[in-house]
RNA sequence: GGCGGCUUAGCUCAGUUGGCUAGAGCAUUCGGUUCAUACCCGAAGUGUCAUAGGUUCAAAUCCUAUAGCCGCUACCA
């Protein structure tokens, strides 16, 4: 008989850079579900891999003198270490780069197009006749060309474009009749929903023309295929499709599930299934979009330098202990907040106390009263059966939430077993008894009842940490591959042969320990500093105090005074002004403000304002906007701070 | 601005379709035990279940409004 298959992926990561724990927490979780569907005996296809075209790419190897391959290869090379440190059981690595992956994606490509899925069009935007270069609006500074400086023209440049726009209506049929459970958390599909699909899907630029880092469209020299076909279809051109390299797209397509950070479900759940269904191939069954781990300062990133390096923990508690914590603490639909405190509080609660202490116990007094056979003599009488009981049912209770990939409460309830035995031990004194010798069958029903605890817990834990429960297995002596699923039940084995070995989870102290993390997050930061410009984390160090900033953060924001020189509304909005301001530089400064509800532009021309110079800009109805007028709410009203006419344009305010 | 979500013990959170004295873990205090990794077991708690109304025999759970926080998004900038 076949066995039944599953396909699950993480999605693959972008290696412009280190990964840092928030990709461990997704790949560790996506590993956890592929041993857990080994344990029960599916075919499992793990996929993982990396997104490695792309601009920034470019951008980055040239910064560092190298190509983008050799740049690629350099980080993936690190992320191929980090997963085997980390003991994830990926089947298949997938890398863009791969020539197999190009070739399916070239194939793909002109599959849509010859479907008519995919047409030649037109994208508006600007050119520099200089540099020969296209760029979009949001790429121009401040108007002009961003490498040279100078001024750029209205260009057109061709583009493919997918029809996204007509598939709404079979997405909608297909959220909410076809599949209902395809997006989870459901909170995730209302905001698909509310925002991309009700307001309307537009077609979707699928090639660029910008930068040449990426899969060459074959039948048009010089266009690129843009991330969304290239990126997204590595989960069938892993499988062969398109190629010759694998063949197993029959056997494993639809994917199961795609585990995904909650930033990429929309690509995940509107874009890609259009464009399988544009090729007329099946959709995945499941997209899950997981939470964030968050730091207490926020979101983890790199410009912030606040990034958490798995590789630092994991070599200090151990991978089974970090692989336990990422999905013991944290909901996985949900965002968590992770702190090393948390991390330790959690191992020395669980692990060190809780399961390594009852392995401990139970070991040494097995050791001590019998050496390393149990007696086969054994006396079970009714105080045993509460804690049977739970043997009997805890395999089920964890399987139904392991399906729905509810990891925190399928590892509460193991655990709920491990602290019944815990006083299960203390309910049965075993020391009072191995001083009768009238008990010794007593006895060794005790230390058999709870060998068989750990033997089961340990089997379920499997998943979550196989080293370590590898290890347990050695200890009760029951070879682990006598150790399935299917035998996780109580009584499914009566023989141990104890063999006590160190300690599992050694304890940690956790004021010196926060103490050496913290000494060595500052050693980084030392040493990352004079290699990253010194960011806005310069003030980290401080104690903040909620609701103040430093002067230096308010120094950050240029006040400067400048004069309405001409005013316009922008054109198809109602809201919005288009204000050229004379900010004293002796160029024109074009700002963009939504108050034309309470200002009309001949009320507003000639006077002076206060303006923030250095706000990043913006795009808004389509036009530029280089900075923003200070204005203030009364009521439902907006009032400008208008500034007087004495002051000269580019006074800063301070 | 729109849509969605959250607000429960000191901390992190559970609380199914409204129903017995509102729960768990961690932290705290006290007691027990000694097999064990200064561990384990037991006990004690503290809660205006964000605020104000409403529906109901009954609401943390449903409805309305308000406040704070968060996510996505936009003609915020």
């Amino acid at each position: 008989m076949k066995k039944k298959t599953f396909y699950i992926t993480t999605p693959i990561y972008y290696p412009s850079d280190k990964l840092h724990i928030g990709h461990s927490y997704c790949t560790v979780a996506t590993d956890v579900m592929a041993r857990y569907k080994r344990m029960r005996g599916f075919d499992v296809m793990f996929l993982t891999g990396t997104d490695e075209h792309g601009q920034k790419i470019e951008e980055k190897a040239a910064a560092a003198g190298v190509t983008p391959q050799e740049y690629v290869d350099n980080i993936v090379a690190g992320i191929k270490k980090l997963w085997q440190l980390m003991n994830i059981s990926n089947d298949r690595f997938v890398r863009t780069t791969d020539d197999y992956h190009v070739e399916s994606v070239q194939k793909i490509f002109k599959e849509l197009y010859d479907r008519g899925e995919i047409y030649k069009g037109s994208y508006k935007g600007k050119y520099c006749t200089p540099c020969e270069s296209f760029w979009t609006e949001s790429q121009l500074v401040n108007g002009k060309c961003p490498d040279c400086g100078r001024d750029v023209k209205d260009a057109e440049e061709e583009a493919y474009f997918f029809r996204l726009s007509k598939y709404a209506d079979r997405l909608m049929k297909f959220y909410y009749e076809e599949n209902p459970t395809f997006i989870e958390p459901v909170s995730r599909l209302n905001e698909m929903v509310n925002n991309f699909i009700k307001p309307g899907l537009e077609d979707l630029c699928v090639s660029r023309t910008t930068f040449t880092w990426g899969i060459p469209v074959t039948f048009d020299p010089g266009h690129i295929v843009y991330v969304w076909v290239d990126a997204l279809s590595n989960y069938i051109t892993a499988l062969g499709y398109g190629n010759e390299k694998y063949h197993d797209y029959e056997k494993y397509w639809p994917a199961d599930v795609h585990f995904v950070g909650k930033e990429i479900t929309r690509f995940h759940t509107i874009i890609w299934p259009a464009m399988l269904m544009a090729l007329e191939l099946p959709l995945p069954k499941k997209v899950f979009g997981h939470g964030w781990l968050l730091l207490e300062g926020g979101k983890m990133s790199k410009s912030k330098g606040n990034v958490v390096d798995p590789v630092v923990l994991c070599e200090r508690y151990g991978v089974d202990a970090i692989r336990y914590f990422l999905l013991r603490e944290f909901p996985f639909g949900s965002d968590g907040v992770f702190s090393n405190e948390a991390l330790i509080t959690r191992i020395n609660a669980d692990l060190a106390n809780d399961l390594g202490n009852l392995v401990s116990r139970t070991l040494s007094m097995g050791e001590r009263y019998f050496g390393q056979l149990v007696p086969q003599d054994r006396r079970f009488i009714t105080p045993d059966e509460q804690l049977v009981a739970m043997l009997d049912n805890v395999r089920e209770q964890y399987s139904n939430l392991m399906e729905t990939f509810t990891f925190q409460s399928a590892l509460a309830e193991v655990f709920k077993v491990i602290s019944r035995a815990n006083k299960y031990i203390d309910e049965t004194e075993p020391w009072v008894l191995g001083k009768n010798s009238d008990e010794t069958d007593r006895l060794a029903a005790v230390i058999y009842n709870l060998l068989e605890t750990i033997r089961i817990c340990a089997t379920l834990l499997v998943p979550f940490m196989p080293d370590a429960c590898n290890k347990i297995f050695a200890q009760l002596g029951c070879p682990a591959d006598e150790c399935g699923y299917e035998k996780a039940i109580y009584y499914a084995n009566t023989g141990y042969c104890i063999n006590k070995k160190e300690n599992l989870f050694p304890r940690i102290d956790l004021k010196k320990e926060l103490e050496l993390l913290e000494q060595h997050k500052a050693e980084k930061t030392a040493k990352a500093a004079p290699v990253a410009p010194p960011p806005c984390n310069k003030t980290s160090e401080e104690p903040k105090v909620e609701g103040v900033i430093s002067i230096d953060d308010f120094m950050s924001v240029k006040l400067i005074v400048a004069k309405i020189a001409d005013c316009v509304p922008v054109p198809k909005s109602d809201k919005l002004l288009q204000l050229a301001l004379d900010d004293g530089s002796g160029k024109s400064r074009q700002v963009v403000s939504g108050i034309h509800a309470w200002y009309e532009p001949e009320a507003l021309i000639g006077k002076k304002v206060a303006i923030v110079a250095n706000l990043k800009p913006a795009k808004l109805r389509g036009v530029m906007s280089e900075g923003m007028i200070l204005a203030t709410d009364i009521g439902d009203a907006a009032r400008v701070l208008f500034i007087d006419d004495a002051i000269p344009c580019g006074a800063r305010i301070r």
